[in-house]
RNA sequence: GACCCUAUCGUCUAGCGGUUAGGACACUGCCCUUUCACGGCGGUAGCAGGGGUUCGAGUCCCCUUAGGGUCGCCA
């Protein structure tokens, strides 16, 4: 058989994490059985849907690296697509819906109720058979006791979801649909549609849902719920899926960190956990520091521009020569490229701001007398390179000042850097270069 | 209120009747070290509770409890 999946998200403007779960064990899922990806919009809420939004799902999947075989490949409802089965935008599907609706009223499935359209819902108990969950038989709650029916279509004529959802996954021959387990007890209702137009259903997989830290539901508003967010703060597109991959679903073998092809390989829906699972912000910020600590320096120097660019560093009044060493030196040192600017900031600004705090527990006057001491020292060398930087610093303080290196160390970053943390000392101070460092310590040194 | 799902360290998980209950993150002790980070060697911490089944239960069954989801003219 053919697998044919698919990922229909609602265009509400941002990409839930737990959205780019769903689409990534869909995407893994289609590539492990070279089946097929289908991304199919769901804006049927015209109010709310802008094409803005729709880009927001597009460019989010494209940043996680999940490309779709069919679906659309604008944000443009009208625009063009790929696949033989669109439109992917439920905006330009009303005709079928419509043809649809009528076939359910002829063969008496579904009724006029207040202006709306309903379905006439089976009253028994219905078996839904979950490639995760297990067979599930879901009884009708008290509710739905007292009227079992639900709106197709509403009374402005606009078709709801539910039934949408499905007449686009029979209509796309969509084989397994894979979704969050929110949508669990909506299935019975699904089920009873597709036997309606006489169709069988596909296979369902419902995976756990992604929570809060605290365990309650994440929600649009809570913190880290959109990918922008990880976006924004600098994590690299693998790890965030590596880590997605590791919530409700394990390689085994006590493996964490593994490349994506082996995912493809590994990943299969029986081995998919049926519990939620918490967001762990410091697990993935882990993971982050791997997979940023293993970029070729290309990459990473790439990745980092781009960083302190959107930090608002005008990097482009430094030569391309300075900025690789810079960012050699960083290499490896940060978690995650937001990072980046409180950590090499100091290579791309002119002034090194120090907090009055900073400059009174560390430029003492005797740690500027030492420093003066230093800055004369540097200001003779012909040969402006880290091992001669060392050994000249390390003279200074041992025999002129007779005193142990790191007094003399730390000063000096403060005043180079305006931190305590960042980059190997000399080969800073050769990167900044003779005139920089010189300037930065006379500053410190009034 | 009803219906559905779930339950191993704080968190993510391995475990599929017999294990000293393993790994990772986080936390933490020591070593390394010019900072930070990395790395190395340790440590704290877990089977929600109660009944069964069984020679034997984290593993199977039931109940309780707790958490999550659903019951919309939202998706």
């Amino acid at each position: 058989m053919n697998v044919r999946v698919r990922f229909a998200p609602s265009p509400t403007g941002f990409l839930h994490i737990g959205g780019a779960r769903t689409a990534l064990f869909n995407w893994l899922y289609a590539r492990h059985t070279g089946g097929t990806f289908v991304l199919r919009v769901e804006d049927t809420d015209v109010a709310r849907n802008t094409q803005q939004a729709t880009d927001i799902i597009l460019d989010g999947l494209r940043w996680l690296g999940l490309d779709w075989d069919e679906g659309p490949v604008t944000s443009d409802p009208k625009g063009p697509s790929k696949g033989d089965c669109g439109p992917y935008y439920q905006s330009q599907r009303k005709e079928f819906y419509a043809r649809h609706v009528r076939e359910l009223i002829d063969k008496g499935c579904a009724y006029s109720s207040e202006g709306a359209i309903k379905f006439r819902m089976q009253r028994e108990a219905v078996i839904i058979s979950d490639l995760v969950v297990g067979e599930v038989r879901r009884e009708l709650t008290d509710r739905e006791q007292v009227d079992p029916d639900f709106v197709i279509v509403r009374s402005d004529g606009e078709p709801v979801f539910h039934l949408v959802n499905v007449l686009d996954d029979m209509d796309m021959k969509i084989t397994h649909v894979i979704r969050g387990e929110d949508h669990l007890s909506n299935t019975a209702k699904h089920i009873a549609l597709f036997k309606a137009f006489g169709v069988e259903p596909p296979q369902y997989a419902h995976i756990p849902l992604i929570l809060n830290p605290d365990g309650t539901k994440m929600s649009k508003r809570d913190q880290g719920a959109s990918l922008q967010s990880y976006i924004d703060d600098g994590y690299a597109p693998d790890a965030v899926i590596n880590y997605l991959c590791l919530l409700g679903w394990s390689p085994k073998e006590n493996r964490e960190k593994l490349p994506i092809q082996e995912i493809i390989q590994l990943f299969d829906l029986p081995q998919v956990l049926r519990h939620n699972a918490r967001f762990d912000i410091d697990k993935l910020h882990w993971l982050d520091g791997e997979y940023i600590r293993e970029m070729c320096a290309e990459r990473f120097r790439d990745l980092g521009v781009q960083a302190l660019a959107r930090a608002g560093f005008n990097i482009g009044n430094y030569s391309p020569e300075y900025i690789t060493a810079a960012m050699a030196t960083c290499n490896g040192k940060i978690k995650r490229f937001g990072d980046l600017a409180a950590y090499g900031g100091f290579y791309f600004t002119e002034e090194v701001k120090l907090d009055s705090a900073v400059i009174a527990t560390d430029f003492t006057p005797e740690s500027k007398a030492r420093l003066a001491v230093l800055r004369n020292a540097y200001a003779q060398l012909a040969d402006f390179t880290a091992p001669l930087l060392e050994t000249t610093l390390k003279s200074v303080a041992k025999e002129q000042l007779k005193i142990k290196p790191g007094l003399l160390i730390h000063p000096t970053r403060m005043a180079l850097t305006g931190s305590t943390v960042g980059p190997s000392l000399y080969h800073l101070i050769e990167i900044l270069g003779k005139g920089r460092t010189l300037k930065r310590l006379d500053v410190a040194l009034t």
